[in-house]
Parts: structure tokens; C-alpha cells; sequence
DNA sequence: GTGAAAGCGCTAACAA
DNA sequence: TTGTTAGCGCTTTCAC
């Protein structure tokens, strides 16, 4: 094999050239390759063979711009450095690949602002769009919903299609765990203002505290990063005696701040997480935490939009998954008051 | 406002309905959204005020069908779940937002096959791909950036820009501060076999080795999961007072099983990570660990890609990021044998 | 400064 | 079964 002219050539092979090198119309071209079944065999095989050797890729813009479609799905997550979305990015990856789809990632950086513009570019650019812990207001998003397919993730909105983790039930359950422990005053250690999970497990502890006969605390709100978990551990510390936190990030801090100030966990004070993050195993101690199925989570929101797209909705229109108490070792027995 | 026509109607807003809301040819639109000098300031007024009435976006498959140019770019990693990808894919995200490309994040799943196909897709949909740490041989890549911008992190090979974090010489420092600490017997415990900056950092380790007085051994190859740390850990105990790790992934595991074995780190056996993850100072203990500037190789593979696909190319082919050695607590004194 | 028309690569009628 | 033709939405000559 000397010179391989084609692949120097800089200009990229379209279905005109395939055409010319096989003998036939750039119609047949097209249909050999997408209606295999409409078209002689022996021609196929020749366009196929012509194809390969000039290493034809067919445009997707070109295709989409005739279809109407373009095989791409958005994806917007708040933090792309947030492990919780790790496991989402590769649900979704990965059942999109399945279909055929290509994954445009965007990392709304927190911002509000940048996500619905996002999703407005994505417009034209994609088929649909999911959007993990939006920022955006019930009204936006319903109105967005409107133009074009949107699944959200850890955001429930009447009229748009969600997948829901059911954290405020593993809430719960770290309540219970904790309350069992003999645990009698407890703090839930908040998230950002505008998490709609926040709001929701915050509601639930509220409901289940009474009957179980738990003094509940409040603090927060606090940005979802490690480096907030200091001052919360701070408002904790002395308040109670164990602590629900909005997520293992945090709670990372947390227990970097406790032991600094030479706080033991759990034996002075308990902690619980949430998500089950990279990393929650290896902390020190290693941290209980309400483990959520996220990566499930990103596989059903691409079937779901899908669903939407193609049109086979069958109506599903709202999953809830459960989550389950990871329970590890940041959450021993009640200390002696 | 009560109804708004326009954003019931299913089909969005093309070009054409544009110019016919503002009285004017398609082309004057075009002109007045791109290149605003050269239309009457009265008209363009009119026509971002349609425009923006009938909430248009300019369709990006159409647009790249007549320039050739999709202002995408493909960034293909070997696992989305790595926490060291992050600051990559986020230092890229950054910079390619900046200058108006959108990303095209593609998990790989450590398979050169599905590598080799991706890019060979990205041809006509992205202008240009960057490749973490690829599994491709030189070959292969030598050809494939023949025909498309390619940068590549984490690999050099000839006549392929790239982007190189300099942990062989981190490993150097690690292994002179393990020295310094009076550790005499110290493992490199390696990464995948075909990882060319496991290749790299063991031939460093090898050449400076002698002259510290070091005796080197090396354990591996070991897959880069946290999962690989026991069996990996239960090669070091004994053989080694020392260890110097292929990243912190895999030295998380290795944490976790020497807890479980009872082996104290750092007093019964010295870690030393590589890659600063997320997590490696809220492990048990703390992790030690060569730290690169991830974040910025993310940003650089852009900036060196966009200057390869705009033909602005300075001509610099190849970045070598400095690394350096974080200490935390896993690296304590030698053991006394 | 603006409009008419051609064409980017592809698919989908419609004919043959 | 295959070829011809007309567009998808946009940019870009080329006239005016």
C-alpha cells in the first residue's frame, strides 16, 4: 500500500463522490445505506465497497437538516465537578449510545441564567434536553416543556416528565436508623435555597420527626461544596447530637472540620449523607449516607425523552426511584448527654 | 399578553419568517445577525426586534452545511466516572464556552475500538477532538491527525499536538521525598499496560532510582479502579516500606484494604497517590499525592485545538504542564525493618 | 444597503 | 430497482 490519494485529500468524502465511484445516483446511495432492503444487492454491495474506500461518513448536519432531527440529546447538570452527576452523565451516555443518540454535556455552573439559555440554543441543536437539579422556576420550565421535549431529573413540575429520587424517603430512613440509635435531637444540615430536593426532604423530616419523638433542627442553607461543610459543622456542633446532611459532599467538609476540632464521628456526633458519592467509603470515618440509583436515573430520563420524541409515549410521564440507607460507620450510638 | 402565537406553534422560527415579519430578504437577515457593519443600522434594528419576537434561533445544522464548520468539539475520555477527568472536562467546557463552541463529551469506556469509531463519527459533526489519555496506538493516531484537528492529553506522539501533565517528574519528587523520609525499599505499584504515562513515569522512577540509593519494585499492571487496590495492596505488604501509585483511585483501594488487614499508613507502609482527586484529603489518612494541573490541560487542549482548526497555529505542538507533590499524611517516616 | 439566486450534503417524493 | 428533482435553512456571491 503507497500513496492512499483519498485519505490525503483534505476535503472529506460526501455521497456525490460514493455515487461517482460506484456508478449510480446519489439517491441510491442514500437508500443503500439507510433502506438497505429498497435496493439491489449487488449495488449495494458495490456502494458499500465504494464507501468504505473513500471512507464516507455521512454529514449529520446535512441529514439532520432534511430530517429535522439531529440524533443529539442535551444534557445540563448544575456542577460537572459534582460526583452525584457522574453516575447520571453515564446512565445517559450510555443509553443513548444504545439508541444511536450523541450526548451534548453542558455544565450550567449553578446558573439559572446560563441554563435557559442553553436550552434555547439546544432548540435547533438537539431533540431534546434533560435537566438535572434545574435552577429554573415552574413557570419556565412548564413553558419550556412547551416548545420542545425536556425530562427533568430531581425536579417535579406538572406537565413535565421527571425522574424523581426519592431522597425525602431516605431522609426518612436516616431518621429512623438514627432515632433508633437512641439519637434524640438531630440537625438537617441544608442545601441551596432553591433545591427542590432540599425543600422536599426538609418536609418530610419535618412530618416523620414528631411521632418518632425527635427534637428537629435546622441549619443552612449551604452551597453544596466541601468547603461550606466547616461552618456548618460549626452550627451543629453542641446542637445536636447527630446530623441529616443535604449531601456527602458537604458532609465531607463536614467531617474534615469536626476533625480538626477534635469532634469524634460518630461517637460525639453522627453524620448521614446523601447520594453515596465517590469517596464516601473512603473518607474517615466512612460515611453513612442515603445511596440514591443515579445512574439508573439517567438511563430512564434518555428513555423517557426518547419516549416523548418518537412520539411512543406511553404516557409515562413520571418515575420515582428509591433510595436506601447506606449504612457504614459516621453514625454509631447516640453519645451520653 | 394573552395568547402569543407564535410559541404554540410547533415549528420554530425560520429565517424566512423572519425576514418576512421585518419586510426584508433572507440575506439581509443573515447579514444584520452576522456581520452587522454591513446593513442600515434602521433595518437591523427591525430585524433583531422580528427576530427576537418570533424567539428565532439560527439553526446550526444549516449553518454548518454552508460554512463546513460545526463549532463543536469532541472530547473523548476512557471513563466519565475517573474523578480525574473532571477538571479536564471542565477546563475544556470553560474555554470552548468562551469562544462560542459547544462540547461533545464522549465516554469511551477504556475500548481503542469504540475510541477509533467516535472519531472517525466526529469527522463531519465536531471541527476538531480532543483525546484523553487514548488508547490508540501511534500508528493509528499519527494517521487519524492527518485528517482532522486532533490534540491529544496525556500522550505524545509525533506530529500530534498534545497536552502533557509532567507526572513522571512528579514521581520523582515522590520518590525523593520518600527517601529523604528514610524509606530504602519502595514499590511503584503500576497502572494499565498500555498507558503511556505508566510507561513514562516508571522509566523516571527506574533512572533515578540507583543514584538515591533505591530499591525499586514494581507491582502491576493493575487496572486504574478502586477495586484493584486489595490485591494490589497485598503485593506492597512486606516487599516494600513505600509505594508509589499509579493514581488515587487505585490507592483508595489500597487504603481501604490495609485498614481492613490491620497495616497502618503511614507508619507500616508509606502511599504515595498521583492525580490529587477528588477525595484524597478526605480519605483515612489523608492522601499524598502528585498533583497536576488538570483544569488548565483542559483549557490549553482547547486553546491549542481552536489554533489548529483556525490555521492560527503558532506552531506550538506541545504543552508540558508541571506537577508537583502535594504532601499530606500518608507518607510518614520509614518503618523501622 | 439590499435583493435574487445558487449551492452546502442529504433525503424523499415522483417518474421511469 | 433506480434516476431525477426539489427542497431542508442558511450564507454568499453577484447584481442592482
Amino acid at each position: 500500500m503507497a500513496e492512499e490519494p483519498d485519505a490525503a485529500s483534505r476535503r472529506p468524502a460526501t455521497i456525490g463522490d460514493v455515487a461517482r465511484l460506484a456508478g449510480v445516483a446519489t439517491s441510491t446511495v442514500s437508500r443503500a445505506l439507510s433502506t438497505p432492503g429498497r435496493v439491489n444487492e449487488a449495488t449495494r454491495q458495490r456502494i458499500v465497497a465504494a464507501a468504505a474506500e473513500l471512507s464516507y461518513v455521512p454529514s449529520t448536519q446535512a441529514r439532520s437538516l432534511v430530517s429535522g432531527t439531529t440524533r443529539t440529546v442535551a444534557l445540563l447538570v448544575p456542577d460537572i465537578a459534582n460526583p452525584f452527576y457522574f453516575g447520571l452523565i453515564r446512565g445517559a451516555q450510555r443509553q443513548l449510545r444504545a439508541a444511536g443518540y450523541a450526548q451534548l454535556l453542558v455544565d450550567t455552573e449553578e446558573s439559572a441564567e446560563i441554563e435557559a439559555e442553553t436550552i434555547d440554543l439546544m432548540r435547533k441543536s438537539a431533540d431534546g434536553v434533560i435537566l438535572a437539579a434545574s435552577r429554573l422556576d415552574e413557570r419556565q420550565l412548564a413553558a419550556l416543556a412547551q416548545r420542545q421535549p425536556i425530562v427533568t431529573v430531581n425536579r417535579d413540575v406538572p406537565g413535565v416528565p421527571s425522574v424523581i429520587l426519592d431522597t425525602p424517603d431516605g431522609a426518612r430512613q436516616a431518621l429512623m436508623h438514627l432515632r433508633s440509635l437512641g439519637h434524640r435531637r438531630i440537625a438537617y444540615v441544608g442545601g441551596p435555597a432553591d433545591s427542590w430536593s432540599n425543600a422536599r426532604r426538609w418536609q418530610a423530616l419535618e412530618a416523620a420527626a414528631p411521632e418518632l419523638g425527635v427534637e428537629l433542627h435546622r441549619s443552612g442553607p449551604w452551597m453544596p461544596h466541601a468547603d461550606a461543610g466547616a461552618a456548618a459543622a460549626d452550627t451543629v456542633v453542641g446542637t445536636a447530637t447527630a446530623s441529616i446532611v443535604f449531601n456527602d459532599v458537604l458532609a465531607f467538609g463536614m467531617l474534615r472540620r469536626l476533625r480538626e476540632r477534635g469532634v469524634r464521628v460518630p461517637e460525639d456526633l453522627s453524620i448521614v449523607g446523601c447520594d453515596d458519592v465517590f469517596g464516601a467509603d473512603f473518607c474517615e470515618p466512612p460515611l453513612t449516607t442515603v445511596a440514591a440509583p443515579i445512574e439508573e436515573a439517567g438511563r430512564v430520563a434518555v428513555t423517557m425523552l426518547l419516549e416523548t420524541i418518537g412520539g411512543t409515549g406511553s404516557g409515562r410521564t413520571r418515575a420515582v426511584l428509591p433510595t436506601y440507607l447506606r449504612a457504614r460507620r459516621s453514625s454509631g450510638p447516640a453519645p451520653t448527654d
